[in-house]
DNA sequence: TATACTAAGACTAGAATAGTCTCATATCCA
DNA sequence: TGGATATGAGACTATTCTAGTCTTAGTATA
């Protein structure tokens, strides 16, 4: 469909968590699932994942855990959703390269990439700070802002 | 992850093949497929969707076919979409009513919304007519339009 | 009436996702 | 030093979703 994934979900679940919790210590893998109600080793998995791409750092060791690796207003929802699924890529045929099997006789590949790129553009102008404002603040969303930056597709 | 289905896509190019032979005879699902090297009666399939939401129309019997219910103008990337796939939901929490398991505790479903909405409104943003434009054109994608129109989660 | 087309929906196969399990490694503290 | 508690990594399973097929029925035209 046009989903984002479970896991993805939770990645932005323990990135606001662990941004709501950055002065204190350490949060685990466990305390965070326990705290949602999501599987602790699912939760794990995510954190993994996250700290691979430097979005957090693990502390290893009793009373360890993980901590935001940046300013939560550096960390924007791309950063997160694509640390964890992989390049947001609304068909399989935006990418720079890619080519579905019809290239030439396919009439929707361009126009989808600039919908493709509007998207990104959403995804990486909120952050986590925004998203951890209250809702009746503005917030979102800088629509206006200039379409083609092209500088998020390169994760992965 | 975060794609258009293929079905979706496949309503895309039908549609948008619709458009650009409009003054002419309908088209056949099977002459649709054809040409872009798809299978029938998946295509089949995924113009009786169409059709289903009035996006098409339908004509039996022999030199039957499909043509546009509406100006291409009129017909936006979120019809289609959602035509075919149901509503553009990025998490299933996001429904109007609709609650995942832990809505008291989930602390991304509000920020989310919005970023649905944003994504909506570019969908929307995007007729067929544009999609049928050359690349060359501005065309897209008015980002600075307002960002709360939350008309559209209507559909299906 | 025969033919060429759409309508509808059950069905199957395969891919993607969610989630589990196990073992290894690092750190802290008694 | 050794046990407890963390993460790291990757194989594994189960379930859900998607793509695509097939079959039967209905409708318009010639």
């Amino acid at each position: 469909m046009f989903k984002l994934s479970k896991k993805a979900d939770y990645g932005l679940i323990a990135v606001k968590h662990l941004a709501m919790h950055r002065q204190q210590h350490a949060c685990s893998a466990n305390e965070i699932a326990e705290e949602y109600g999501i599987s602790a080793t699912l939760m794990a998995k995510v954190l993994q994942k996250l700290a691979h791409h430097s979005l957090v750092v693990a502390k290893h060791g009793s009373s360890g855990g993980y901590q935001l690796a940046k300013e939560p207003g550096q960390i924007s929802a791309l950063d997160v959703i694509s640390a964890i699924d992989g390049p947001v890529l609304i068909t399989s045929c935006v990418t720079n390269h890619g080519n579905c099997d019809a290239t030439e006789r396919c009439s929707v590949k361009e126009p989808l990439r600039r919908v493709n790129e509007s998207i990104l553009n959403v995804l990486s102008t909120v952050t986590i700070s925004q998203m951890s404002e209250e809702p009746h603040e503005p917030a979102l969303v800088a629509l206006s802002a200039p379409a083609r930056s092209g500088s998020h597709m390169s994760s992965t």
